[in-house]
DNA sequence: CACACTATCTTGAACAATTCAAGAAACGGA
DNA sequence: TCCGTTTCTTGAATTGTTCAAGATAGTGTG
């Protein structure tokens, strides 16, 4: 009910398949296609994977998710586009992990040297180890 | 010549792959894999991609090149692995340009709700227009 | 300088993620 | 309800990367 109003709002036909895509991502706290699709069919068998590939497009285009890749792994998407975070992945679990965003709404935006340059946008993707496996990266085999 | 000790203090084997590969790389701002597959080639026509793929990520591990992804992009890779820049990319032509960091050597490696996390890097990526196409984004069709 | 040991390279296939293309289905306004 | 356009299905193609097996070539040692 929520999910249609969003995409009627955002510009595009309300289908069944992009209700359910936008609502199976905002059950993850980041979304592979192939997760989507996975989730996607559990309610509507029949889906393609091309047609959550399109919706998940469509709807980052549109404002309404937030896609962003992690090294060389497929792309991942996440509802609240609003509130400015980050991401930390761990190097040994590859975990991703949100992180606020520290400097205000638009962090770092202020670069030395960008004369000419409109930066309207600082993604930041934090490496290190998380709990579970910070304490074993001190004690190496 | 260069190379050739720089690869040796990695410690890695010095071969002639593995010499022309990072020249290659230290030629060009930011190489993907095919880029230096043919500059390498012209060096040593016999190269293999797999060759390549071997040389970037070995010497990436071992802290010789220093390896970001672009989107969902193929993997890019430069040398400059001492000083601590970020990458801006173009919404409109793609270009991507080196920005220094403004906040000193390892930049916003504080952020708040990290208790037991241990960042030790942090990438920024800035989105916006270039120089070339900012003009052009306020003027639609 | 030759030898052996191992790392690296070549070749060729396999894989994962994504995109392209053509026709069928279905949303939304009249 | 009907039409026009968008979106979805189906299935193939592409791109970038990785896997595997055997040949080749560095490097330390005698």
């Amino acid at each position: 009910m929520e999910s249609q109003h969003a995409i009627r709002q955002a510009g595009l036909r309300v289908t069944r398949q992009r209700v359910a895509v936008l609502e199976a991502v905002a059950l993850r706290p980041h979304a592979s296609p192939a997760a989507v699709l996975a989730d996607v069919m559990t309610v509507l068998p029949e889906v393609s994977h091309q047609a959550v590939y399109d919706c998940l497009a469509h709807m980052a285009d549109a404002g309404l998710l937030r896609r962003f890749v992690i090294d060389g792994g497929p792309m991942l998407y996440e509802t609240q586009t609003h509130d400015n975070h980050h991401h930390f992945v761990c190097r040994a679990c590859n975990l991703v992990v949100d992180i606020d965003c520290a400097i205000g709404a638009a962090p770092c935006l202020d670069a030395p040297g960008t004369e000419g340059f409109v930066i309207d946008e600082a993604e930041v993707t934090y490496r290190g180890y998380c709990p579970a496996c910070a304490p074993k990266s001190f004690i190496p085999a």
